[in-house]
RNA sequence: CGGGGCGUAGCGCAGCCUGGUAGCGCAUCUGGUUUGGGACCAGAGGGUCGCAAGUUCGAAUCUUGCCGCCCCGACCA
């Protein structure tokens, strides 16, 4: 054993964070604040799931707190839209939360907007607000350095907090005041390269959903006056969703755009091959036409809405002044879109889409841990020390592991792993030890298996 | 913003109608017995009863005002 590997094993069993191999914690040393019991203000399964795992806790009116288990979460979120848009082309920056009325009054929305934007005045009494959206901001950002087609295409996006003063939050995190949103911003000539910009978000899109273990369905939405086809809601599909939708059970089967589809390329053909099939919520919902489906075709289901993308041209531009000059010399406003992804939501319809009546049911992209090892008895030696050999081995090999380590009983101890989703549980105890076996469980299916130490580990291993 | 409801220990609740110095379950702590799907026994700690004013000898309880939270609707990522 050569220096380097002796130091990460002494890490790994000294230091109940190490930094080597894949995330790993001890539950005697995390913070985990189980509920036993429903807080009485939960509705939905997703909420109460969300606050009995030690996830969130409520501030305020749909304002919350991401406990440490709600924030590994939320961060791996995050981190598959960030993968996601950075490979369509987008590039992240970072605005303020904090905005100036000022540029507000600009596009004429200071006004407009209604009592949703929080306004806040500073020690000087500027006007100053909390940013519920930022096209004002990108479109600032845009005027004060681009001048010239051959700039365009610019896709600028990122991943901030946003506050919207709901007049009745509810639903825990998918329907806050405060919540995290990925919000891309496209800046194109003219409207058809605005198209591509938008095909280029609506792929990547289909991917992020896809990545984030849902089924996520475009459907066209309401336009306004804009006018056009070019926008449309994400909405995937859970028994618990905010509203009815209906759908073509074809657009249920059409494939994922690859990881390694050209973004530089043409992307109408997968976009025209999504956009096909009939879908639509029910604000947009045409009855005649769904029952134009074969009755077997037809889908009428809940779903909930986690992404937004529309083109709206040179709305924010034109009044802002972010001209480009184009090929032939003649300044224009700059064609906009903007895209969102309601990145916090997300943890909500993910679990509304995802659970049973034990608790959550993370699709192994987003899990905090990949596996829950279970200690069944504490103090005792030879359990202890096969958990510890565990630990490190899984850790090393970079498989994330939440160790029970905790002087607990059995029952309590399935029902937490249950609770928190993880997509494996491996149970060590005594009494399989005895025969050399440990059992490994798939929380998803139930599915138990009996293995040897190392046939859990590699099972594991391959993921 | 219209309608409804709720604030009593960390969580879930009783007590309020009929005023008399706060209780139950879970959780927590101590000791013991237990130990493979949310154990048992014994003991202990923990509450300005949302806040304020009023009525009263006395208010969790009655009155008024305020604050917070939830649900339905309208609205929205």
């Amino acid at each position: 054993m050569c220096f380097a590997s002796a130091l990460v094993l002494m890490t790994a069993l000294t230091n109940p964070f190490p930094s080597p191999g894949a995330p790993a914690m001890r539950l005697s040393r995390f913070f985990l604040p189980i509920l036993r019991e429903t807080p009485k203000e939960a509705e939905i399964v997703s909420h109460r799931l969300m606050l009995r795992a030690g996830m969130i806790r409520q501030q305020s009116a749909g304002i919350y707190s991401w406990l440490p288990l709600g924030k590994i979460v939320l961060s791996k979120i995050e981190q598959i839209v960030r993968e996601e848009q950075n490979r369509s082309g987008a590039i992240e920056l970072l605005m303020p939360t904090i905005q100036s009325a000022e540029l507000w009054r600009e596009s004429g929305r200071y006004d407009a907007y209604g009592k949703e934007m929080l306004r806040i005045e500073d020690r000087h009494e500027r006007e100053m607000l909390y940013g519920p959206t930022n096209e004002e901001m990108v479109t600032d950002i845009f005027r004060s350095a681009v001048r010239s087609y051959r700039d365009l295409p610019l896709n600028l996006y990122h991943i901030q907090w946003k506050f919207r003063d709901e007049v009745r939050p509810r639903f825990g995190v998918m329907r806050g005041r405060e919540f995290l949103m990925k919000d891309a911003y496209s800046f194109d000539i003219d409207r058809e390269r605005a198209r591509e910009a938008y095909n280029r978000m609506f792929v990547a899109y289909l991917r992020t959903f896809d990545r984030l273990g849902l089924k996520a369905i475009p459907m066209r939405a309401d336009t306004g006056p804009i006018g056009g086809d070019l926008s449309h809601e994400f909405i995937i599909l859970a028994s618990t969703g905010e509203s009815a939708v209906f759908c073509s059970k074809d657009i249920l089967d059409l494939p994922i755009p690859p990881d390694d589809v050209d973004f530089r390329g043409d992307l109408s053909p997968i976009v025209t091959a999504w956009t096909t099939p009939y879908a639509a919520t029910d604000e947009m919902h045409d009855a005649a036409a769904f029952e134009a489906l074969p009755e077997d075709k037809r889908v009428s289901a809940r779903g909930i809405e986690v992404g937004h993308i529309f083109y709206f041209g040179t709305k924010y531009s034109g009044p802002m002044g972010a001209n480009v000059a184009g090929p032939d010399g003649v300044e224009q406003p700059v064609h906009m879109g903007s895209y969102g992804i309601g990145v916090s939501r997300l943890m909500g319809a993910i679990i509304e889409a995802s659970h049973d009546e034990a608790g959550i049911i993370w699709p192994e992209s987003v899990a905090p841990f990949a596996v829950g090892l279970i200690n069944l008895k504490t103090g005792d030696q030879k359990t202890d020390s096969v958990c510890d050999g565990l630990y490190e081995r899984l850790t090393n090999a970079g498989v994330a592991v939440l160790f029970d380590d905790v002087d607990g009983r059995a029952g309590a101890k399935f029902a937490t792993m249950d609770l928190i989703g993880l997509p494996w549980q491996l149970v060590v105890g005594p009494k399989g030890l005895e025969r050399g076996e440990v059992e490994l469980k798939r929380r998803a299916t139930g599915e138990r298996l009996t293995l040897s130490v190392d046939a859990a580990v590699n099972r594991l291993m391959a993921g």
